[in-house]
DNA sequence: CAAAAATTTTAATCTGCATTAAAATAATCG
DNA sequence: CGATTATTTTAATGCAGATTAAAATTTTTG
């Protein structure tokens, strides 16, 4: 019977699954990537993947919900660790970056949530907002302890967001590229964000 | 025999019909819109299409090609405009962005170019590139003239490029908000831009 | 090693959608 | 108005790709 041994077996099975239809998706989008499309990515035959997962909806749903977890995680850290509003941004940034194309990525792009069926796609649509409200608490915060100059937080929220957003339509896992991106990604995204230094 | 009211018509049309297909696209991808999702948006018959383009694959070429054309329209009157490279990466933002949420829009987000056929292909990257070249030489003619700080053009300019190709995923048409993102946006976009002011 | 469970493949089916040709309708022109 | 041209629809056709069931293979276990 399935012993621990085993889930361990499926569940690496399953997330390298994952990350092939990540890979796959974010290059020619949802439904632009067949199943074999995926499959082939693991020397494997289409209808395995029906081992792991009900349907190809429930693929993308999965590579989502990852996405936003991972994006979770990030934003925590950089809550947690930051002393103020500006470093919990900064740090949010970096650790998602980092995420992304490190070895824990690819992660996938969120382009075609109205492909999802109405309940994922309003869970996927739920958990979005709340990430984006969560860098606009972080944006607030910073306002309030002057570590950031006042902005529109929401337009902001969705400069930064998109910046980020972009990133594997072009970053396709080159790791010394990975590694410039990390690198200055995080000062580019919030050299915008410092309070402006008095006059002259 | 075709006239030039007739050619008129024919080409008002056709511009109608990229301009909904460039709708669908943006909200669900392009292999996740049928024809019969474009031409419901005019009141056609998927079959009508084909009148106007030889197929699918060459609508989303040309909305390509039309997205290409407007932002290299922003950026050659920036170029023409701007006094010093900072305006010139100011206006050439607020210009295309002008287009985007304007009435000239919505402008098709180039997410699925392996989509395209070999040639369009090429082409479609070749002024792609050549417009990301175009942001790098603004933001060196900065650098180089003090208006703009020190940075890595590559990535400030793929930052700044990103937050750009995302507004159509999160702007659908709303002219309050419209105005909203043409107001903030260029400010957000080259807030970090600016050379660091002597400190204290 | 043999049996049982887990994983993958083979081989069909089914459906949505792109595409096309011919027919129908609408617009324009003399 | 009648004829010609422009535009759109109706009605096939064909295929790619999702999905499934049964068979084959591999892995695990006792």
């Amino acid at each position: 019977m399935a012993r621990v041994a085993d889930e361990t077996r499926f569940e690496a099975q399953r997330h390298r699954i994952l990350k092939a239809a990540a890979t796959c998706f974010n290059q020619k989008g949802f439904s632009g990537t067949s199943l074999k499309d995926v499959s082939r990515h693991l020397g494997l035959t289409d209808a395995a993947l029906y081992y792991y997962v009900k349907n190809k909806e429930e693929l993308v749903h999965q590579c989502y919900l990852r996405a936003a977890e991972l994006g979770r995680e990030a934003m925590d850290r950089g809550k947690e660790e930051g002393r103020n509003g500006f470093e919990k941004a900064y740090l949010y940034i970096a650790y998602h970056i980092e995420i992304m194309v490190g070895d824990r990525g690819p992660v996938a792009i969120m382009s075609e949530i109205p492909s999802l069926k109405r309940s994922h796609r309003n869970e996927i649509l739920e958990v979005s907002r709340r990430h984006s409200l969560g860098f606009e608490e972080i944006l607030e915060e910073g306002i309030a302890d002057g570590s950031i100059a006042p902005c529109n937080v929401r337009m902001t929220g969705n400069a930064v967001m998109g910046s980020i957003n972009w990133i594997p339509k072009w970053f396709h896992g080159d790791s010394k590229m990975g590694r410039e991106i990390l690198e200055k990604f995080p000062d580019i995204l919030t050299a915008g964000l410092r309070p402006v230094k008095a006059e002259k």
